[in-house]
DNA sequence: GCGGGTTACTTTAGGCTTAATCTATTCAGG
DNA sequence: CCTGAATAGATTAAGCCTAAAGTAACCCGC
């Protein structure tokens, strides 16, 4: 019996298991999540080779970057959807790598302010530059319209899901 | 001074920091990680209160219900997307707990036949039942026509980011 | 002021995940 | 048969992440 071995075997993933009896949605979220698992393995592997880095550290400091004033740990746990304690641990790891730094809020002695230093601002910037050219190297096979249309529907995905939830 | 507080105060996630400086491809990418975010958030959540179980081993049981003749461990994961060493962890625990098992594969004495037992199975289907119903109510805000245009978009996705990465 | 409830952050225990390394087995040549 | 390379699985160390519990500070109403 000969294999039927078409030019691309596909790799079996989650969505592979997926049957004709499944619900559409059932299928749609199998297929979302092995697409962000595909892209993900991707970035975590290169943020290590090139970077020595982590993908939870190259988050965090991405959101320090976009807000110079720097934002409370509160803030950063709620931005990138973590528990407090999680934000905790990799904030002192940057914070002894000179990368962050814990400054007062002198409006709430309970709380800080976590900015990025000036050696996190220039290592983030680098390190946000390639990243970049990857996601869009990834991508690139998507035309400006299917771009386009992925980005709006996964708004409305983004949209449903939060208030099927509340 | 008054609060905005509008209607749906929009939550702070990875994609806030988006500017509209970045790539097209940044933008989609950031908002598809989120929306599997919050998605798997809730499965996990649910799995943990309803079976006191968790998604991974969802996952592990969920392929071993489609084939039911068993797989390996290196199919595993293959078909989870996860190390071996990960698979060995999963399955060490599903076992001990009498809800999967190793079996012999005679063709190869390096290899197992991993299969679900008959209370792997009668649990599992039980899982699944509500797990459908879960995301389906998560994703029930789409229309017919977006879920269809969504999943097709997701394919390409998928296609063009495993075809850049060879 | 002061008491009680809330909030910001930290700590802890435990599960998931990976990369690297190890053992046993298979396979392909010679 | 051997021998060496490749493969299946297990083990280990280290990092991420969570839920739960703990500490300190805030805030509101009296």
């Amino acid at each position: 019996m000969e294999q039927p071995a078409p030019r691309a075997a596909p790799s079996p993933d989650r969505e592979t298991a997926a049957r004709d009896g499944d619900h559409h949605a059932l299928r749609l979220w199998l297929r979302l999540f092995t697409c962000t698992q595909l892209i993900e393995r991707r970035v975590r592997a290169r943020l290590r080779e090139r970077f020595d880095t982590t993908l939870p550290r190259f988050d965090l400091m991405s959101q320090l970057f976009r807000y110079p004033a720097g934002l409370r740990m509160k803030e950063l746990s709620r931005h990138l959807m973590v528990t407090g304690g999680n934000v905790t641990g990799i904030v002192d790891q940057l914070e002894r790598e000179g990368l962050v730094e814990r400054a007062d809020e002198p409006a709430d002695r309970r709380a800080w302010r976590v900015r990025l230093t000036r050696a996190g601002r220039r290592g983030f910037a680098e390190m946000a530059r390639e990243h970049e050219v990857w996601i869009a190297g990834l991508l690139a096979g998507l035309t400006r319209r299917e771009h386009a249309e992925a980005y709006r529907l996964l708004g409305r995905v983004k949209r449903v899901t939060l208030e099927a939830g509340s």
